[in-house]
DNA sequence: ACCTGAACACCGTTCAAGT
DNA sequence: ACCTGAACACCGTTCAAGT
């Protein structure tokens, strides 16, 4: 936008990056549009990422970064509070980048930002009590919520589908007598949908809680 | 392959993009590599399927079905026994077809497959006794699981990345000691990872077992 | 009704050339 | 060292035309 003479770096070009994907959605960052917003040409991008992956890798680690700034170092009592808390603060940044997870889960190297957060998740782990095998364990049973999001594969409650799958349901109603009570029951009103799969804070941090709680039980049985 | 005479219909389409992504991975299934495949120009797919969102919407409908062959009614006794079994019979599906999960995810209209699956989903909780509302809240605690999958961020016993992964550990080991001193407890020479983002049976079944009594306690609370 | 061929508007990326 | 312009090899898709 402005600054027009400032050299290109790899910062710039990562930041515009972001930029363009919480603006417009991750659909919209090409190297070409990239290159437009830098006032630049397309093919100047490549000396500072070596392809469009790369891009992507770089841009993981802006939103890491985010996040390392945002938990801070990792607190050492109360292991639940504490990884609950780091969680929840993750959290809130992917909800500032609602495209991130996708990015992240495609990413095939191993981003140094991940390791990092992870290692502040096993410090905390281990300062509960953890054995290590414990602690692996239960960074598989975390899955991605451990960095503060969960996919839901469909979500009966989200609005960019509600004409279509509120007509769905209806008719479907026949065929899928379960599905079509309970969302018959829940009333969906509070609409803190942010993530673009169905993520309200209220059912992750159900999701969060069963899981560390069932940690500590195991934690506690040695 | 062969049948060169037979006429295109959907069933033929999707079944054969489900052969290429299964045989070459999903960045392989092109419009192109699809109509070559079924000996016919990559314009006359376009008479089957809307555009290649509606494919991939259809390669979906056709594992969501090989899964409910697979799975068959929902059974009505012992809550946690069945839906234990549904989601690791789910699972299966999945490790025949690594892609599947990735292409679930980016789906943007519901799939009547999934649906129906989660309907069943849904008559094993209430035959167990859950409230609509505390089944609500296990599907989201749930999420990707009970689909038979969850994706990890980072892989440290992936053999995709060996080298580069045990180098960077290796490097990296003075700034992450918690990491670095977990790798090196954990034995991990069982080499039965297969969806490309690690998820030994082993420890699937540590997190679904961890979240399914968790949710047995609730119930049995009331 | 079903399939075709050429064409269009995009991608990421290579390469030789400029300053 | 850094940036450029043209070009290449791909995409998904439109369209008018064939049978």
């Amino acid at each position: 936008m402005t600054a027009e003479r400032v050299p290109l770096s790899r910062a710039r070009v990562l930041g515009a990056a972001v930029a363009i994907a919480d603006r417009d959605g991750i659909a919209a960052l090409t190297m070409r549009r990239l290159a437009q917003d830098l006032g630049v040409e397309a093919m100047s991008l490549y000396h500072h990422v070596a392809n469009k992956e790369a891009l992507l890798d770089g841009v993981i680690e802006v939103v890491m970064a985010e996040i390392a700034e945002a938990v801070g170092e990792p607190v050492v009592e109360d292991w639940q509070a504490a990884m609950r808390a780091r969680v929840l603060t993750a959290r809130q940044v992917f909800l500032r980048h609602p495209w991130a997870a996708r990015v992240l889960e495609t990413r095939t190297s191993i981003s140094p930002g991940v390791i990092a957060y992870y290692d502040g998740v096993l410090a905390i782990f281990r300062a509960g009590g953890f054995s290590y095998d414990l602690a692996h364990r239960a960074l598989h049973a975390l899955g991605s919520r451990a960095l503060g999001f969960s996919q839901e594969l469909f979500d009966l409650s989200d609005p960019a589908a509600d004409a279509e799958a509120e007509a769905m349901v209806q008719e479907l109603a026949e065929h899928f007598p379960h599905l079509a009570a309970m969302v018959a029951e829940i009333a969906h009103d509070d609409p803190d949908s942010a993530l673009g799969w169905c993520d309200h804070q209220a059912e992750f941090e159900f999701g969060l809680d069963l899981i560390l709680s069932g940690l500590e039980r195991l934690r506690a049985e040695g």
